[in-house]
DNA sequence: TTTAGGACGGGTTGGGTGAA
DNA sequence: TTCACCCAACCCGTCCTAAA
């Protein structure tokens, strides 16, 4: 079974899954919510970018540090990193357990603080980007690499925090009984103000309306270029002045007939088109096939995942175990398989919207060519 | 009449603090 | 160490009003 609409789709969610709520279009439009920015993280976890990714940190306006904004994702160099095996009990695995083992192991831990997450709960709930401590220039985090027997393995490794790229989710519904959707671009002017902020490639416009970036150098002297190719230039070159404070941005957003027609663009999606570097588009089509084949109408091998979504959803949910935070640990495993097996229908849910004439493979490409830059050279 | 904008309810996570 | 609690920031959907 498959939706012509992720309208319609949200008409189902109401019907079988947020009836009990106060508002129950309102909280299934929530649930989509989280669902791209779930599609989105395990997209990205299939692209081995899993140490790269912290979740809602603040990320500090370009040459004007005193206002921060969090962001959904932000893809960070890795410092340093080391595996550590510890047994596997029945209790939870907390940040202080794994900052003592690290101890034992002679990892420095000088200079960081220390955190209160748990990587995984009593309940069987993994968090996702857990971080165990930070400094001032850096997070330490942990994941879990695999469970080999009675011992789990884990992978903790220090990210700089300053990121190279971000990514932010975005949604909008339809109104019952209005054709066109909501009677606000506010959402979108939020993204497109934190997106033209964030890094030292700053969007001008010509008398003519074409793109141009401008980047200044330390020493106040400055490049101004065409845009797009002055992107491209900056993420395969080797230039330090360009890349040291450079941030790729990247959104997100999913359909919903009012925001997008390929002929016809809603302002909504001119205003994030124009304002962040990539901007992708999750399909009606991808979103329903996720929501079917995983939730909706499992196979019995998919069955942990409807089972984290629907006692995350119900009336006497205690904790929330389908989020891009909170995971359950079997929803989890599940969600890389599907994804891995699955990755280049997934990778055909995203259509891009700018720049225009690009490929999400060459997105990929970028964003592994800006992770293997020397980062300890160009940021000392 | 249509569209833009303001306000707000009900959610989420992050992060800090202090008591148990 | 753990937990409850609070605030900040952000998100989604809805309703109302003012401007075009």
């Amino acid at each position: 079974m498959s939706y012509e609409s992720v309208d319609k789709l949200q008409k189902a969610l109401v019907e079988n899954v947020f009836h009990y709520a106060k508002d129950s279009k309102k909280a299934a439009g929530r649930a989509l919510g989280t669902l791209v920015e779930i599609i989105t993280y395990y997209l990205l976890k299939t692209w081995d970018f899993n140490n790269y990714i912290s979740i809602e940190k603040g990320l500090k306006e370009y040459g004007n540090p005193e206002i921060s904004h969090n962001v959904e994702y932000s893809l960070h160099p890795i410092i340093r990193s080391t595996d550590l095996l510890i047994n596997k009990t029945e209790k939870s695995i907390t940040a202080s357990q794994i900052l003592k083992e690290l101890n034992n192991q002679n990892f420095s831990l000088s200079g960081l603080s220390r955190k209160t997450n748990n990587l995984l709960s009593k309940e069987g709930i993994l968090r996702n980007a857990c971080a165990i401590a930070e400094s001032k220039n850096s997070f330490l985090l942990c994941s879990i690499k695999s469970q080999k027997g009675p011992n789990i393995e884990l992978c903790v490794y220090e990210q700089n925090s300053k990121p190279f790229a971000v990514f932010e989710c975005k949604r909008v519904g339809v109104e019952e009984g209005i054709s066109k959707g909501p009677q606000t671009i506010e959402k979108a002017k939020q993204g497109a103000y934190v997106a033209r902020t964030a890094s030292s490639l700053q969007k001008i416009r010509t008398e003519s309306g074409e793109m141009y970036g401008i980047i200044y150098k330390s020493d106040n002297t400055f490049y101004i270029k065409p845009y797009t190719e002055f992107m491209e230039e900056i993420i395969f070159s080797n230039n330090t002045e360009l890349l040291r404070r450079f941030i790729m941005t990247i959104g997100v957003v999913s359909n919903h007939g009012n925001w997008f027609t390929s002929e016809n663009q809603n302002k909504e999606m001119k205003v994030l088109a124009q304002s962040y570097d990539w901007l992708l588009f999750l399909s009606d089509k991808g979103l329903s096939e996720f929501i079917d084949k995983l939730i909706m109408n499992p196979k019995r091998i998919h069955l942990p995942i409807r089972d984290a979504f629907i006692s995350s959803y119900s009336e006497k949910k205690v904790k929330n175990q389908f989020t891009k935070v909170q995971m359950n640990l079997d929803a989890d495993r599940i969600l890389l398989d599907y994804f891995s097996i699955n990755k280049k229908k997934i990778e055909s849910w995203f259509n891009v919207i700018s720049p225009k004439k690009k490929h999400l493979s060459e997105l990929k490409s970028e964003l592994n060519e800006l992770k293997n830059k020397n980062w300890k050279e160009i940021l000392k």
